[in-house]
RNA sequence: GGGCCCGUAGCUUAGCCUGGUUAGAGCGCCCGGCUGAUAACCGGGAGGUCCGGGGUUCGAAUCCCCGCGGGCCCA
């Protein structure tokens, strides 16, 4: 096996999976159980970067989990392709600025025609490298996708069941608005778009009328609200007090009023009268811009101060400007004291003309001149800054504009008892987040399902043109086709869109013209069908009702107001209950500084450039194990190579060590099998029997809930301390060892344990996994499966359990570490050997280290190992001691002659093995070695341990003496000598070693 | 204004639910060692008022209260 190179591999990984048609057969049914998976689809806009793939990896890893453990696993792909995102870019594509520029300058086929286009070059992205490239086996070739007819006829489904169920209606209501993007936002997507955003902060005099000199004082950040003002509003039972200013009466809250004069810069103000807030009540005010704007001449029960709880009295004057088109509370508000309605803003944010001389000017342009027409009428006390947080919209940043307008919602403030009911039955991972969920259904709001856009699914809303008041909603293409009177000649993919569906006519027996609202559907609403839609489920209803409800989907904390909740949303308008059983709730990724990542700051990581730049396995490994699914992830690109590269170089060597001396000795698992070896096996074959099971046993409890990172940490801990530090470095001596055929027992052992941890891996790193499948696994064994992730995963094997050796175990490496330690101390290389090592603790430890006494001498490098339960033992100077709970391990000083000769020639052996490795030697070669010292000890030590250096460096010859021609030879420093070796291959090998045939006698080396 | 979460070494964090050895890792830093799979690795060291204060308790990083700081959500 050559060193991992994980690219190379995991491109050839790639083209055998493709060759073979490895992902279809793992889709393919085999009769298990099922687990269904739900997508949630991608929207077909920008370029997938890493907080994408870490739900994409979840998703794979999950549904390889559970495929090994025998299920079927449904895993459709589908895409999100819909919506404002891919307007707003094919906009800006097309040079656009307002929608009436669509449809004058682009037309609306030319216009859905290059959303299609812009969805297509996105898709092929998203399937190259947030898919095919991280390994993802989600079925593409039938994704479903949103702009299908046959997708679109379920988001119609859906709003004609809730017709039936008389949830939807239309309703006049407040609304936030982006005025570029011309249309209504959700709440959750205001939700998406608070921004820091500076604002004017204008203190205004409303005239009271009739009196002389008294004022209501008003604070507003948006002054072209005032242009539709129709009230003044105070708290209740607030106390106000009237602020005597240059002669002039102000009302002010009397908790407000030292900041407010203080913020006017008032010199001197006094209180002269306190009044209570319901006392204001009914106080009539000039409007104080009546002259520009005519309407409110007629307004003659208006501009009155109202009483409102919601009255701030934390901020501002605490007499709140009430402007009912404009404010979700002052429409409330106003429809309860029947105020006029008025909202002379358009939906592009510009006044209409029935704003008088704001007529024509943007809500920004506006509010200039509100300020300078104040300014000019000595109405305007202080005109500042303020930054605040604002809603902005969510795709292109432009600030919102709450207006009132006709819209079609969806009542689901009716539905939140049974939207809780529903979610009663399905598990939230991690259970932190389902209070946020449940907190969100529990003051769920009506949803406004409506849209003035054009690349979304129609409003299936009809209106008889006889009567208005009529209303007949479309649940599929085929009713539409019933009463169509005229009908577009276009394929349904394009008559379920604008401007097709628009020149659709209907007709009924009772209403000779239908015309359709001008509407299209919240994407949120797309998205949220799709587990009816995707299948095509009231056609293919067998196949819908196995998957229904859904086992498992995930996404990330976002999606709990958007696609978690527009699921259970459609779900139980149509059929009362959650279409999911599983959610696990993902954090999400931030940079190295815990910063969002954002094209502004410049500090996206994108999925191309980082599968290129670190393989798809160490980016999984890393997005898997790093921090907990629910969490926030801080990308550093500097630690996916630290974490998990490494790791991953460690396994792979470990399966190169297995694979290399399993060959050597024609080692066969099916010849080998470790049921002949069990009753030979020695105490760490025993430990690592056993916690290969355990670890098996382990991960799968975390994997039940959801704790993928503390499983898959599992796995790297076991593989990288237990079996590559602890047990290979025990075994070696055993797998060197031709005198018996023990190092077989080594072979049986270590091959049920690697099959087993890669079976483990195998849905944690899966081009890995297969690249040692197909190299190791299929080499000894070559009629296996072609492919790890066709096998089924092993389970626990509790009789080869052996949990009291685990502990002992455990303390026993914890004693070798503090005898290690004590060499530090001492100052003494692990090198060399130490005659004796006494451990003291109770009797029942030192019974339970008693078999692992061969295990700590042999990591110690200690002659003896001593137990004892009398603590007097190493109290003499002669022994060096460390005491850790209740454990005292000590170290005999003195080196003696015959430890010394023995470290001198393991001396030895350590500088033939480094010339062994730049000769480039296999490991089976056998060579030849001369030793020429000037130090009398290291000539006595090399010829008393002759036979033990030539075993070690599979010497056929070890000589004293002057290193000939045709040997490499080294003079090195060994405990102040000068010690010339010289190597070379037995002259009956053959060939010769390019390059090794000159003596350098003079080379320094060590 | 309300709700939820968080605060442990320079950085990232485990432990907290269920109180009990000397608070455990990784990265970085310093010193040493090992190396017939590994451009790998191992050992040691420095570095912690467990955000602050109060309480409960024989005993608090852990439970309770108050405060400070941060994040997310809702209004």
């Amino acid at each position: 096996m050559p060193p991992l190179d994980v690219r190379k591999i995991e491109e050839e990984v790639r083209e055998y999976w493709r060759k073979k048609g490895v992902p279809a057969k793992w889709r393919a049914p085999s009769g298990g159980k099922l687990f269904s998976f739900l997508e949630g689809p991608p929207t077909a806009n920008g370029y997938p970067h890493v907080g994408h793939l870490r739900g994409r990896v979840y998703k794979d890893f999950v549904l390889r989990y559970y495929r090994m453990l025998g299920y079927d696993v449904w895993a459709q792909g589908g895409w999100d392709e819909q919506g404002l995102p891919v307007e707003v870019e094919v906009e800006k594509k097309l040079g656009v600025r307002t929608k009436r520029e669509i449809y004058e300058r682009i037309g609306l086929e030319r216009f859905v025609e290059e959303c299609n286009k812009l969805v297509d070059y996105y898709l092929e992205y998203w399937k190259k490298y947030a898919t095919e490239m991280i390994g993802l086996w989600l079925d593409l070739d039938n994704a479903y996708e949103t702009r299908r007819g046959r997708y679109i006829e379920y988001v119609w489904y859906v709003i004609k069941r809730a017709w039936e169920r008389e949830l939807l209606y239309e309703g006049y209501r407040v609304l936030p608005f982006c005025p570029r993007c011309e249309t209504a936002l959700s709440d959750a997507e205001v939700d998406m778009g608070y921004e820091e955003k500076e604002s004017p902060s204008i203190y205004v005099k409303f005239k009271v009328e009739g009196g002389d000199g008294e004022y209501l004082l008003v604070w507003t950040t948006t002054p072209w609200t005032l242009v539709d003002n129709e009230a003044v509003a105070v708290h209740p039972r607030a106390e106000y007090c009237v602020m005597a200013v240059g002669g002039e009466r102000w009302y002010v809250a009397r908790n407000l009023a030292e900041r407010v004069a203080q913020e006017l810069g008032l010199e001197s103000w006094g209180c002269v009268e306190v009044l209570e807030g319901l006392r204001l009540r009914g106080m009539k005010y000039e409007h104080p811009l009546a002259n520009e704007i005519p309407l409110h001449a007629d307004h003659h029960d208006a501009h009155r101060v109202l009483d409102a709880e919601f009255v701030s009295l934390e901020e501002g004057t605490g007499l709140v400007h009430i402007a009912p088109g404009h404010g979700p509370e002052d429409f409330e508000l106003g429809v309860r004291h029947g105020l006029p309605v008025t909202s002379t803003v358009r939906i592009d944010g510009v006044f209409d003309e029935r704003a008088g001389v704001f007529g024509g000017l943007s809500v920004d342009g506006a509010s200039k001149l509100v300020v300078e027409i104040l300014s000019k009428k000595g109405l305007l006390v202080k005109c500042g800054r303020i930054v605040h947080r604002y809603p902005h919209c969510w795709r292109c940043g432009t600030p919102l504009v709450y207006r009132a307008d006709r819209q079609w919602f969806m009542a689901m403030s009716l539905l939140r008892e049974d939207l809780l009911k529903a979610l009663d039955s399905v598990e939230v991972f991690p259970r932190v987040h389902r209070n946020r969920f449940e907190s969100w259904l529990a003051s769920v709001k009506d949803w406004t399902i409506s849209r003035s856009r054009i690349w979304g699914t129609p409003l299936p809303v009809w209106r008889c043109s006889e009567d208005p008041n009529r209303i007949l909603v479309i649940g599929s293409v085929e009713e539409l086709k019933r009463y169509a009177s005229k009908l577009p000649d276009v394929d349904d993919d394009r008559l379920v869109h604008r401007p097709w569906i628009d020149s659709v006519e209907l007709r009924t027996s009772d209403c000779s013209r239908w015309v359709r609202e001008p509407f299209v559907v919240d994407v949120w609403l797309d998205s949220g069908v799709a587990w009816i839609a995707s299948v095509d489920g009231l056609r293919n209803r067998e196949l819908f009702e196995r998957l229904f409800p859904y086992t498992f989907i995930t996404e990330a904390v976002d999606q709990t107001r958007g696609w978690f909740y527009s699921l259970i949303a459609a779900s139980v308008i149509d059929r009362g209950v959650a279409p999911y059983r599983q959610v696990l709730i993902q954090g999400h990724v931030l940079d190295k500084f815990g910063r969002k990542m954002s094209k502004h700051l410049g500090n996206v990581v994108y999925a191309e450039e980082a599968i290129k730049k670190f393989g798809a396995d160490p980016l999984r490994l890393y997005l898997l194990s790093r921090y907990p699914p629910g969490d926030s992830f801080m990308f550093d690109p500097d630690e996916v190579r630290k974490v998990s590269t490494s790791a991953l170089n460690i396994v792979w060597n470990v399966f190169r060590f297995a694979a290399m001396y399993m060959d050597l000795d024609g080692f066969s698992p099916r010849v080998h099998e470790l049921s002949k070896y069990l009753g030979r096996l020695s105490i760490e074959d025993e430990w690592i029997l056993s916690r290969v099971n355990t670890v098996t046993a382990e991960f799968a409890d975390l994997m039940v809930r959801y704790e993928v990172n503390r499983a898959v940490q599992l796995l790297m801990d076991f593989a990288v301390e237990d079996l590559s530090r602890t047990y290979l470095k025990l075994v070696r001596p055993r797998v060197w060892s031709e005198e018996s055929d023990d190092r077989f027992v080594v072979y049986a052992a270590l091959y049920y344990v690697l099959k087993r941890l890669l079976k483990l891996l195998a849905p944690v790193v899966p081009h890995f996994s297969e690249a040692l499948w197909i190299r190791f696994v299929k080499h000894f064994e070559p009629d296996e499966a072609e492919s790890v992730h066709l096998t089924r995963a092993e389970r626990a094997d509790e009789r080869m359990r052996k949990p009291q050796l685990e502990e002992t175990f455990r303390r026993a490496l914890r004693i070798a570490e503090m005898l290690a330690s004590l060499r530090n101390r001492m100052g003494i290389k692990i090198r060399w050997p130490m005659r004796e090592a006494v451990v003291i603790a109770e009797e029942e430890v030192l019974r339970q280290l008693e078999p692992l006494r061969s295990v700590v001498a042999r990591l110690s490098n200690v002659k003896s190992m001593v137990l004892a339960a009398d603590p007097s033992v190493c109290q003499s100077g002669e022994y060096e001691s460390a005491q850790e709970g209740g454990i005292v391990a000590c170290l005999l000083k003195s080196v003696d002659r015959d430890l010394y000769m023995e470290a001198l020639a393991r001396e030895v052996v350590r500088r033939v093995q480094v010339m062994r490795k730049e000769m480039n030697l296999g490991v089976a070669e056998l060579i030849e070695v001369a030793i020429d010292s000037d130090s009398e000890d290291v000539t006595a030590a090399v010829s008393r341990f002759r036979d033990y250096i030539a075993g070690e460096v599979r010497a056929s010859e070890v000589r004293i003496g002057v290193p000939r021609d045709g040997y490499l030879v080294k003079a090195w420093d060994i405990e102040g000598s000068t010690t010339r070796i010289g190597v070379r291959r037995p002259p009956s090998s053959g060939e010769r070693i390019p390059g090794t045939t000159i003596t350098r006698d003079e080379e320094a080396g060590g």
